[in-house]
RNA sequence: GCCCCUGUAGCUCAGCAGGAUAGAGCAACGCUUUCCUAAAGCGUAGGUCAGGUGUUCGAAUCACCUCAGGGGUACCA
């Protein structure tokens, strides 16, 4: 219908000599005012000096509409010209819905595009706390959307096992497996302190007891490493997230990436040497201040490889890139597409999806969160407190740039009332109703339902809010802003209820009613599947 | 100091490609179940959209300023 009214509207506008530029359709609020409006009349008033209403009427004089798609129209003050969709053009949509099923809602935008979503990217130093879940799950809904719209999706997750970090790991490893040999040691100076780390000590004490202080550092990096990065996976698994890639950044040492990158920038004349360290001249590039590349110690920093890898990125020919991160990184980004620029790469493409925090509140209390401090909570123990949907829900209810307040008590004392199991009641009922309606003895099958019968208030509602899922995966996919998906669900998933609760589906005297209102629930429940899908969460057939 | 995010109902937050009377959940109060799952539905109450100025026919939405909270501003990642 958009696309409709869009094209009659311009060559309208075009016939009268006035541009179109400013032709725009919304979605009122109000359902008197219609299922499209545009304010096209408003915005022209002032060119043509002349009032709305009256440009609204010359615009719209005789127009000759397709009546399988517009009912009316309507020009209201103060200029808005307000269309209703037909009858016809309703029932052919959600005819359509039952047609298409588990594919209603999947759109073209992508097709044929391959997109990179980078997310989690945390390094094998400790589980997945609290602020990585929100990534997790925004990176992978974000993904699932991508998908869903045609997208060839790469879900990836980079890593860094080298330099001081790790090594402070390792030394920490050491350090808890000597303390459980009896032998005291202090742990280094801002060493891990988690009591993880004491549990890998110990399977690494059961699988090679005889280390002592002198054993080579290298063997209790590279266990931690292992043991942790098992740890990191297995909560990925749990919360139902897997990535196709996992890029270590050692391999760009390895193919000389890093090199090249430092050739290029000294090329422009950006690179110098001071105190030892091999610095950038971001102050060049409307950068408030220069940054090290390379420290004294001969180890880069996090900078340089960064750069790299999105050097690499953009090699790899992806149409579109997302990087997912916390607002702790905030400050990397502007350097890294700064240095790509110079080097005459295109950036257009690559988008960064900043979250900001996650804040854990329990019994009231903000609980701190530090991987090197023992106090913090993990991926897994939320889970275990809440369970994975509930999880996966309420770290995209809200929008990424908002800070995130999860308060434990809250979401465990909820469980029954909790948003997530609103929607799965919803999913629930309308199997059970299916079930219900076949142990009457109704004619389930939906084939032929005649759905002209479909035409009350709240059934209309009803389906309207189903026939507006693909809408709302579109603009997820436009902003890359995944909260909208959960409130939609759950503005459907009113729409259900509301719809239960005024009419009966269940009604042997009128079966051909029954026939058609199964045909819509088997349209809702086909976009509520679809949607939970694409969140990730569960939809059982009964609760 | 500078940069980014945020400020909307008692609480947690949607809405912010400018539109018509600003929404939801929770909390509060009241109502609905002989009938397809009440994990539901309906109603009442609750707002100077932090404050100010500007742009506009029209501002919660855009611009600028101020205030408040969070994050960053490392030869940590």
């Amino acid at each position: 219908m958009f696309d409709y009214l869009e094209q009659q509207l311009t060559a309208r506008l075009e016939a009268l000599g006035w541009s179109s530029d400013r032709l725009q359709f919304s979605r009122p609020k109000k359902k008197e005012n219609g299922d499209w409006a545009t304010n096209v009349a408003m915005t022209l008033a002032r060119d043509l000096k002349r009032s709305p209403i009256q440009i609204a009427e010359e615009l719209m004089a005789g127009w000759q509409y397709d009546q399988s798609i517009v009912a009316k129209f309507i020009i209201v003050q103060p200029g808005f010209i307000n269309f209703f969709q037909s009858s016809d053009y309703l029932l052919t949509q959600l005819q359509q819905v039952l047609d298409i099923g588990d594919d209603f809602g999947k759109g073209t935008t992508g097709a044929g595009k391959t997109a990179q979503v980078e997310f989690v990217s945390a390094n094998p130093t400790g589980p997945l706390t609290v602020g990585h879940g929100r990534q997790t799950v925004l990176g992978d809904t974000l993904s699932s959307i991508l998908t869903w719209s045609g997208y060839e999706v790469t879900r990836e997750y980079y890593f860094n096992n080298a330099g001081r970090q790790m090594r402070l790991l390792g030394e920490s490893l050491k350090a808890r497996y000597l303390e459980l040999k009896g032998l005291k040691m202090a742990l280094p100076d801002g060493g891990y302190e988690g009591e993880y780390l004491i549990n890998v000590a110990r399977n690494l004490l059961a699988d090679q007891p005889d280390l002592d202080a002198d054993s080579d550092i290298d063997l209790f990096k590279s266990f931690a490493e292992e043991s942790i990065f098992a740890i990191i996976k297995s909560s990925l698994d749990r919360i139902g997230v897997k990535h196709d890639v996992f890029y270590n950044e050692r391999s760009l040492y390895e193919t000389g990436k890093i090199d090249e990158v430092l050739a290029l920038l000294r090329e422009q004349g950006l690179i110098y040497e001071k105190d030892g360290a091999t610095w950038f001249k971001t102050s060049e590039l409307g950068i408030e201040q220069d940054r090290v590349l390379v420290k004294s110690s001969g180890e880069p920093t996090y900078r340089l490889p960064d750069i790299a890898y999105h050097r690499e990125k953009i090699a790899r020919g992806f149409d579109l890139v997302v990087d997912i991160f916390g607002a702790d990184h905030i400050d990397a980004y502007p350097d890294v597409l700064s240095a790509l620029k110079v080097m005459d790469l295109k950036t257009d493409h690559i988008h960064v999806v900043i979250h900001q925090f996650v804040t854990l509140l329990r019994s009231g209390e903000v609980v701190k969160m530090s991987t090197r401090k023992a106090n913090f909570v993990t991926l897994d123990e939320l889970i275990d407190e809440v369970g994975a949907d509930v999880v996966r829900y309420f770290y995209i209810m809200r929008s990424a740039s908002s800070h995130l307040n999860f308060d434990l008590d809250l979401a465990k004392r909820q469980t029954e009332e909790n948003p997530v199991f609103y929607l799965q009641y919803a999913n629930a009922r309308i199997s059970s109703i299916f079930r219900r309606a076949k142990e009457r003895g109704l004619d389930t099958n939906i084939e032929g339902a005649d759905l002209t019968l479909l035409n009350e208030e709240f059934t209309i509602a009803l389906i309207n809010e189903t026939l507006t899922f693909p809408e709302v995966i579109d603009h997820c996919l436009r902003s890359l802003e995944v909260h909208h998906l959960p409130s939609y669900l759950f503005e459907l998933a009113t729409a259900l209820h509301k719809f239960y609760t005024e009419y009966k589906v269940i009604d042997l005297d009128q079966p051909e009613l029954s026939q058609a209102r199964l045909a819509l629930l088997e349209a809702v429940q086909i976009t509520l599947r679809n949607g939970l899908r694409i969140l990730g969460i569960s939809a059982p057939d009964h609760m």
